[in-house]
DNA sequence: TTGTACGCGTTATCAG
DNA sequence: CTGATAACGCGTACAA
């Protein structure tokens, strides 16, 4: 591995000659440039990041936090960010911290000795603890998530409480009364179940407690359980709003198994439109979460607030409903000529 | 950010003792020690990684390219190696360079400014230029792959052709003789359409061309298209493998669509054996890859070559075959009685 | 046990 | 237009 010094030597100039040509700066004539350029190829000169980063304070590399790797949502926000962030040079690192756990401080620390010019962390909240340290970094972040939201730093999200509503609507548009839903457990009211609840009041429905069931996980095998509780508690809605993909196809072959019809029997709609919605028996209508995007929208913050110094501001992305084949028109009429 | 030398001014100390300490070798006394700990506590001192790599010439990092970021194929890969990097103290770079296009050289470019320790490379083949190229780089490179290799470099793979072979082996276990496959459209022979073909001949089946389609992808649209042009050419096919599961769930769609039904009709085997298999009605019978385990080994061998400095054996992974509910016997007799 | 000083590969600030 | 030379933050012989 050849260095600036063996570049100088065999063009015959000096190694700050050599630098100037580099990060092509002016002050040379159009012959030494040509020789320093010959040199370079010749030797297969390549800088030295790491000394350039001692000096710079620039390492042109930004770390990603993020939990629960397998799934592919997770999957399409980082490759968002890769692709944005490689357009715009920087390099990313990949923490995967499997249910933010322990391993995250490490994570931090190692980002921070490599120092990385940004963090993007992704994930339904952020421990006080990371924050403090994230803070002492003093390197811009971003959050990127779906759920709750810490306006002490920008961020990019969507509007659950907005998305829930929206699902709903849509069942209620469709002609459904009685409609159940899929939610997920955590501490404290969630943004989802109150759209949902709001949706319902908004169009004169009452709400009904046994309709609604907490889920612990967003997997497929939570979808079946989950869905079958669900009929138990509530055997006679027509619908149901269901937070994930992957818990819509576990409950499609839930229903499948209790006899019951999707969407005939019961229109289901899911939330996140992965490429699964696709892919299922009926395809599922889905909200459409625009998770490249957001992975784009992330990596531009961090890199906006590399250039700039200052903060950038928290975006709430769009969402939209892809109607496919799960849901359809209660009316008994109408159901005889929809393709159900 | 505090430096070395801040500790050491703030502990009494020279920067040489600080350094002693954080690298924990010996000789200074407890005491010393004592102190320059809570310098370092206070301070919150963190050793700059640049600096570090700068003279050790060791930089705890290594880049991982992969193409196809999207598919859960891929990340599964990325996820083992990412586990086990980081068990080893190893940051990781992804570089995702859909479709293995003209972004390669320059990731590869990237990797090597900023002196990654290693290097892994995703994909089917290793293109000559990029050979040269991480030659020259003179890190530890390891391949991981599933079609061909390259046996210049130290790779993980799985036995492609011994794979087709028990799929097929499987089917014809089973009591099926006519057995279509979806295969890979590529230059050359395929191993895995060699598989299946030797399969066949071992247990006296002939080999019919018309059985055998290409495909020209992995996802689900080419296996509703590809299986709807499979059952064209074979009508009287009772069985196929199909060589993703992705494409599988498609052929599942398509057969569902054409009135064939799976397994009763046409029994399915797919291949890799992702989230998919489980969540397809009926479930897929499956060759399984053990994809983690491919890139935890993956990540073990460039981490070994960076400790040793000797070039690594390369691994073939073994398969399995997991049963789920998309194969069934033959034999009317026995049709009856299995849950088929 | 401890400190001094040099080098790692760059960039930037001066002179010339 | 060009070339010494001092940083950048750290590790490490070598000396004390």
């Amino acid at each position: 591995m050849h260095t600036i010094k063996d570049v100088a030597k065999k063009a015959n100039v000096s190694i700050a000659t050599v630098s100037r040509i580099v990060n092509n700066q002016s002050g040379y004539s159009e012959e030494t440039k040509r020789k320093v350029l010959a040199a370079i190829k010749e030797l297969n000169y390549q800088p030295n990041a790491l000394a350039r980063g001692l000096i710079n304070k620039r390492t042109h590399t930004i770390g990603v936090l993020l939990p629960h790797f397998i799934n592919a949502f997770g999957m399409e926000l980082l490759h968002g960010i890769e692709e944005k962030a490689h357009e715009e040079g920087l390099s990313v690192i990949i923490c995967s911290t499997d249910s933010f756990g322990a391993k995250t401080m490490k994570y931090l620390q190692v980002l921070n000795e490599k120092r990385v010019d940004g963090v993007i962390i992704i994930g339904p909240k952020l421990e006080e603890e990371y924050y403090d340290y994230v803070k002492r970094m003093a390197v811009p972040v971003v959050l990127l998530g779906t759920e709750k939201f810490d306006n002490r730093l920008p961020s990019v999200q969507v509007d659950n409480r907005a998305i829930a509503y929206s699902a709903v609507k849509h069942l209620i548009d469709k002609g459904h009364e009685r409609i159940g839903m899929i939610a997920f457990h955590e501490n404290g009211p969630s943004l989802r179940a109150d759209g949902y609840r709001k949706a319902l009041e908004d169009n004169d429905i009452i709400f009904n407690q046994e309709r609604i069931v907490f889920s612990s996980g967003f997997a497929f095998e939570d979808g079946v359980h989950f869905f079958r509780k669900l009929m138990l508690q509530a055997p006679d809605i027509t619908a149901a709003y269901i937070i994930s993909d992957e818990m819509a196809v576990g409950a499609i072959t839930a229903a499948d198994r209790l006899g019951i019809k999707v969407p005939h029997d019961v229109s289901i709609i899911s939330h996140d439109n992965l490429r699964v919605a696709d892919m299922s028996i009926p395809k599922l209508t889905a909200v459409s979460l625009p998770l490249r995007r957001m992975g784009r929208t992330a990596a531009e913050k961090v890199f906006q607030m590399i250039q700039t110094g200052r903060p950038s501001e928290s975006s709430i992305m769009q969402h939209e409903i892809v109607e496919r084949d799960s849901v359809c028109m209660l009316a008994k009429a109408v159901r005889a000529k929809q393709p159900c």
